[in-house]
RNA sequence: GGCCCGUUGGUCAAGAGGUUAAGACACCGCCCUUUCACGGCGGUAACACGAGUUCGAUUCUCGUACGGGUCACCA
């Protein structure tokens, strides 16, 4: 404890913010205490504009967006816009669309068309004037002074404190302008060197406390010791000043954000009470991770791109698949909830942090994958169409001309083994669909698998011609089927699985055999969904066009 | 290095001082089946380690190890 008690405090607030007149009082009554009924939760998602919508936004964003639904309460949107080198154009806007693709919608805050609500403005560059009331009010207290290291000299301070082994950081002995007199702050000034505003803490890091937050439980706290800036150079916050105004005065109850904030935590408490205000709910979220060989590790901005969320639109995930994934990742018993109320919406289920893994989870590709195959299997074979259409629109382009011009065929061919109690589940993402139907249509029919070539080449050849010469398009699935029966028996093919089974070495091979060498005449592949629905929804032209190809081939 | 968080099967995870330690994904096997997909049945597989508290600890406490995060005029 060294504060310059001959400092005259008021006199250096009035030197450094000369333009401030708002005193405290004034903004409290600005931004009275919200109306809300008790229990009702008010937070916020503060995502800084740098056009990268990542899974952590969202991830925070639905647990957010579950609290303050869920009791009433109100969701914001605040643009942490501070570091004016960070920014990119057009990011608000992304970062809008991005969210509410993803069913986050804000009662206030930046919108795409400028700001809403009583509380902003939610742009924090348009808060200096805010920040300066208290930024004063703190050096008035003598609880904030001003630094004018040089960046240099603190690179300095830094190297020496390496050196000694010491803590990093500008505090104690190292806080080189915490105690200056008032003679040599002004001539600084006076001479126009820039400065940053500086917290005089009071703390110790022998003291130690806990703190409730309410996804880590219980933790240990270490007090904060380091003069921490407040204000930059340019007198717009940092993070820390930033988040304590701001949630203070836009009346925040809960303050969800991920656990890398932990550190940083003493800080933000100190300046609570520093401010005299009572601190909000904290809720850490764990990060997510990934398996890189055979450690995990935080998924990274700038090596993962399945971090951003542009990253499953382009792959094609439905949007019900993600907020799907990422509800089990929040909530471990919502997967079961979801298999009782598998029709349900998602905001029925009873979303709790205290359902809130403390620690990190891996994100788990192959999880997500089969979420979107189960939620693409339950949609219709338009639903499917008019999304698979949308989203080859942005990034297949030619697969959206065949399925314009092939309609009624894609639809036919995307009803086959849907909408029926067991539907197939051959659809994991959009890209999926010109694999999985895309020998339906001319262009990008071809043999993928051909005939083994143990086979031999005649036999396939009467099977065809034998079926050609049977072939009715209107016959139905079982007559359809009993004449790919009568092709077996009559080239020394057992006509029927069991038989073939009881005594294999009887026959030359069964029908499924048979009914293989059709079906790579019509679809060019082994696996194929019901090739009697296939046959169906390609048309009888092009089922005789496609065999007469094949046999010609075979000669 | 300081500070902080975490650790149940390959992965996500339930659980709670006494359980045969759920379930899901993945994997394997069998069944169904004209292929595939679906579905059904079954299987492999876990409480990091060491002390302490206790009649009893995976569960509580403390250490150790390992993993992660963080130490900017970035958020």
């Amino acid at each position: 404890m060294s504060n310059n008690a001959n400092i005259d405090y008021t006199y250096l607030a009035n030197l450094l913010f000369p333009d401030v007149t708002e005193t405290e009082a004034d903004l409290e009554e600005r931004y009275p205490p919200r109306n809300l009924p008790v229990g009702a939760v008010v937070s916020r998602l503060a995502p800084s504009p740098t056009g990268f919508v990542h899974l952590g936004n969202l991830v925070q964003g639905m647990t957010s967006e579950r609290l303050c639904r869920q009791s009433g309460g109100v969701l914001f949107l605040r643009i942490e816009d501070t570091d004016a080198k960070r920014e990119v154009k057009g990011a608000v806007d992304a970062l809008i669309k991005g969210l509410s693709y993803y069913g986050i919608s804000f009662d206030e805050g930046a919108t795409a068309n400028g700001d809403v609500g009583n509380y902003g403005p939610y742009r924090q560059r348009q808060r200096k004037d805010i920040y300066a009331v208290f930024a004063k009010k703190l050096v008035c207290e003598g609880k904030a002074y001003p630094c004018f290291a040089t960046e240099e000299e603190l690179e300095a301070i830094r190297a020496e404190q390496t050196k000694a082994k010491v803590n990093l950081g500008y505090y104690g002995p190292y806080a080189k302008w915490r105690d200056r007199s008032i003679d040599e702050i002004k001539e600084k000034l006076d001479a126009g060197v820039p400065w940053v505003l500086r917290f005089r803490s009071e703390g110790s890091i022998q003291n130690k406390f806990k703190f409730n937050d309410l996804i880590k439980g219980t933790i240990d706290v270490t007090e904060n010791d380091i003069d921490h800036i407040l204000l930059k150079s340019d007198g717009i916050p940092t993070y820390h000043f930033a988040h304590v105004v701001d949630d203070h005065l836009m009346r925040t109850t809960h303050v969800v954000r991920g656990d890398e904030w932990l550190p940083s935590l003493p800080f933000h408490l100190q300046l609570f009470a520093a401010l005299g205000w009572k601190p909000p709910k904290y809720l850490h979220i764990g990060p997510l991770m990934k398996m890189e060989g055979e450690s995990k590790r935080k998924l990274s901005k700038r090596k993962d791109p399945e971090l951003a969320i542009s990253y499953y639109a382009r792959e094609g995930f439905t949007k019900e698949a993600v907020r799907e994934y990422i509800m089990t990742i929040l909530n471990s018993n919502y997967e079961d909830w979801r298999r009782a109320n598998p029709a349900a919406d998602y905001t029925e289920f009873k979303f709790s942090y205290k359902k809130m893994n403390p620690a990190g989870s891996l994100f788990d590709a192959a999880k997500l994958r089969d979420i979107s195959k189960n939620v693409v299997a339950t949609l219709s074979a338009r639903q499917v169409y008019d999304e698979t259409l949308a989203w080859a629109d942005e990034y297949d382009p030619d697969f959206a001309r065949v399925l314009r011009q092939n309609e009624k065929t894609a639809l036919d061919m995307l009803s086959i083994g849907r909408g029926v109690p067991k539907p197939r589940k051959d659809i994991t993402v959009w890209s999926d669909v010109k694999g999985y139907i895309g020998f339906a249509f001319d262009e990008y029919f071809k043999i993928e698998d051909p005939y083994p070539e143990e086979t031999d080449k005649d036999i396939i050849k009467k099977a065809l011609t034998s079926f050609l010469d049977t072939y009715d398009y209107s016959d139905t699935q079982e007559v359809w089927f009993s004449k790919i029966k009568d092709i077996a028996a009559a080239i020394g093919y057992a006509p029927d699985m069991k038989l073939y089974k009881q005594n294999p070495s009887a026959y030359a091979g069964n029908v499924a055999d048979v009914a293989s060498m059709i079906r790579i005449a019509v679809t060019g592949r082994q696996n194929s969904p019901d090739l009697y629905a296939v046959m169906r929804a390609i048309g009888e032209e092009n089922v005789r066009r496609r065999i007469n190809k094949m046999i010609k081939c075979l000669s």
